[in-house]
DNA sequence: TCTTTTGTGATAGTATTACTACGAACAAAA
DNA sequence: TTTTGTTCGTAGTAATACTATCACAAAAGA
């Protein structure tokens, strides 16, 4: 199944909307490929340009600039996984099962199910692992957050604490609980490729074993 | 007491050591505090420059460029602590009383008994927390790490580590747990300051409340 | 005492990056 | 045919990142 996968983004997150065309798709296909490639802070409009081909100031007509580009592509990928989560509990009604789903989905390497090309989706999956905090830790982050940049971040972390408060309407940190689920589900895939000695999955690199750990991690916290 | 806290830095993170001469301790103790006051992406040796005062040319000839000396900065910071931590747990034995002490430290706001200045200690509290991740989240990470730069956080981790596994040693995510510990207790941090719906202690932005979390998290997942 | 060496910081650059003003081309509407 | 608007490209500027080289002073040697 590959169906169209459209979300509505925040339109003060571009000055034109990329969606609207060809060149605008050519942008975000492109920018994927090389944030990808070569990293945030070695990525700029120029060779961006160079590489779909077209200028500098035609990329510049589309995103203010590179860090409004880099949200706009992290919204994407959290929209897409807030989504693929409501659609793969759509029917299970055990709590439990929920929160072990949500953990496989959060941890995919090869998700079988996609509605994004393949490459979107692997390269959206790196960006948001090794780019994606630096989207908020910035100076700018109070007024990044009043235009709303981080709501699907935001609320894929909800839905996430709202599983959690079905199943133990007693804890108390369901927000600081799915947050850090969320976070740990990329620095642990961080780091046991690229940091070995941080985590205890480095020697498989199995993401399976990240899953036993993070299921470990939320029931221990939410049965205690 | 304030003694004089050194700490042997790995030469390769400098072209000249710092702490050698009075510029160099100048640059040092001035970038920590422009650094938390605009941040790293607005942060230029120009501007360092200019506050000190001196010339750009000479702080080159110090750090070769601002990421070294960011990694600088954050390595100091974690071996601060790393010294705060065994400082600490000296005259405990008891190793749930000694994770206790460790979240403690970690969550530190106000820290009593300090072996660094106080702006040194609450600058370097903020760019650890803001800025920290960034020393690792580059390409160029496993060619920073062959050079050994991000040992004083593995040195910290591993010592938590440890502690996990006089606990527990049945437990077989020490590694992961210890540094999701280390990360969590700054995320959490940042998110209750800068994104309070990430975080149950928004509200207070009461430390001690992030550290119930941080205990019931770390002992739900040693008891499971 | 007089050189020579060494360490230090300043001057004055270049290349790259980030961003903008303006104009050409083209198509749709009048 | 003219007008209007949309789209992209040309050609800049300002700031940033980095370097080659010079000037000076203190230390070391003769």
């Amino acid at each position: 199944m590959l169906i169209d996968f459209k979300i509505k983004q925040n339109p003060k997150l571009f000055i034109k909307d990329p969606e609207g065309s060809e060149m605008g798709k050519q942008i975000v296909a492109t920018a994927i490929g090389l944030l990808q490639e070569i990293g945030y802070e070695q990525f700029t409009f120029k060779k961006l340009a160079f590489k779909i081909p077209t200028t500098e100031a035609t990329i510049y007509r589309y995103f203010e600039n590179k860090h409004k580009l880099l949200i706009y592509l992290i919204d994407i990928y959290w929209s897409y996984i807030h989504f693929q989560i409501v659609f793969n509990l759509n029917n299970v009604s055990n709590p439990k099962e929920k929160i072990k789903k949500i953990i496989d989905l959060l941890v995919w390497e090869d998700n079988s199910e996609s509605f994004l090309s393949e490459l979107d989706q692997k390269g959206l999956f790196y960006i948001a692992i090794a780019e994606g905090s630096k989207t908020y830790l910035s100076k700018d982050v109070d007024n990044l957050n009043k235009d709303a940049f981080f709501k699907p971040y935001k609320d894929i972390c909800e839905m996430i604490e709202m599983v959690f408060k079905e199943y133990n309407s007693n804890y108390n940190y369901c927000k600081s609980l799915a947050s850090t689920l969320v976070e740990t589900s990329h620095s642990q895939y961080f780091f046991m490729h690229h940091l070995p000695r941080l985590s205890d999955f480095s020697k498989n690199k199995n993401p399976k074993e990240l899953e036993v750990f993070l299921e470990n991690l939320v029931f221990g916290a939410l049965n205690n």
